[in-house]
DNA sequence: TTATATTTTTAAGTGAGCTTAAATAATAAA
DNA sequence: TTTATTATTTAAGCTCACTTAAAAATATAA
């Protein structure tokens, strides 16, 4: 496995694949930006080398060795987001972009030694779970979309998709960040919008960005 | 700049030049183990970049454009090697094949972080400067090749090629490392082998090894 | 100086991962 | 169920960095 390529296919089904574990080509093709015709091409190779199933216009599935290659990818991009964040000290938005370059570039035992600095942290600067090295992944408690919230729902902010920087420069100018409490003030059935209390301030997101912030709901009384 | 094999060709030609900043194409074939004739190709394409001086037949040379380039990359891999080797521990004859390939996938602003999380480290672990951010490399004492050392000559081991890392677990069980002192004992005309007094060991290295390490003489009384 | 050897360039071709355009299969709507 | 729409695959072709083999230039030796 020397190839970045086949890497980001398989990083890009785990993330992306419905419940059932299934995808559906034209989805890895819009969010790698490929075409269409790219993406068959690549999965009768990776179907060749054992790590997706694949039939024609059927959906497709990661074997079980698919899996675990994607899994460790994911384990080096969250370890090296996290030391980008935590010991370099970068800025927020800009080290998923440097995470997804480095984990080509690092090898097994690299990023092991890594996750020992770090002292083995069981989530990345955005809130995602951090694979160890045998590919066990950390459990959060639940935590539900802060789009699915309704009115006078409270709970603590567990993890902010880091798919648009954008979003996370905009969230962290509001004072949206891991840990924070946070109490739905109102929300718009009109346009899915909701208002939040989050610290002493009150803060209005569309129903995009409230669908990308997920959060632990308190227990309820 | 987005390739990785044009920063490959710029920063061997920056290590493998002649006093004259000239070299063959041959050498850089040799030295990144490919066909000469891919060598003329990948020429022709720095040239147009202004990255080289080239014109058939001749001498090849790095314009201030090309130099700059392989001089940030070597920066960028001599801060990587230095950060696998102090921070994460990795053993000292892996750490240069990691940071060549993390050389390739850093951005200048991570690097800085890098540099600055390492308190600008002046020498990488092999004992080679590494340049700073404007470009500006340090500079040892003078220093002389092992090989090149005559019986009863003293000084301190100043930098040891990181070319091969079989010279590198070699050396270290042999106790050679930077910043020991040694004793010439003994030099053989007849192969060009050196005996020298390392701590309290006694070592003899063939004239390849011996011309692969680096000394500081001690002054003359 | 001429002959020989070596180095470098040119020419033609390869594989990987992409593209566009056309063909085919699956899905949704009438 | 038939038709229309959308998704997927096939086919042909492109670019990039390589390869091998042959041709041309340069360097070395007789």
């Amino acid at each position: 496995m020397k190839n970045i390529s086949k890497e980001d296919y398989l990083s890009a089904i785990y993330k992306l694949r419905d419940d059932a574990g299934e995808i559906k080509p034209n989805l890895i093709a819009e969010n790698l930006e490929i075409s269409p015709a790219a993406v068959t091409d690549m999965l009768k190779k990776l179907s060749a080398d054992g790590l997706v199933q694949y039939r024609k216009y059927k959906g497709i599935k990661l074997t079980a060795k698919g899996e675990r290659f994607a899994v460790n990818m994911i384990r080096k991009h969250r370890l090296w987001e996290t030391f980008l964040y935590e010991v370099l000290k970068m800025p927020w938005e800009k080290i998923h972009d440097e995470a997804e370059k480095l984990e080509h570039s690092s090898s097994d035992s690299l990023v092991d030694k890594l996750d020992e600095f770090l002292n083995y942290p069981k989530f990345d600067p955005h809130g995602y779970p951090i694979p160890d090295k045998n590919g066990l992944i950390p459990k959060h408690k639940p935590v539900i979309a802060l789009s699915e919230m309704i009115k006078n729902d409270k709970g603590v902010i567990a993890r902010i998709s880091d798919f648009k920087s954008e979003l996370l420069v905009y969230a962290a100018k509001k004072g949206i960040s891991i840990g924070q409490k946070i109490t739905v003030k109102d929300k718009l059935e009109f346009d899915g919008s909701v208002t939040i209390i989050v610290g002493i301030n009150e803060v209005s997101l569309s129903r995009k960005i409230a669908s990308s912030i997920f959060i632990i709901l308190d227990e309820q009384k």
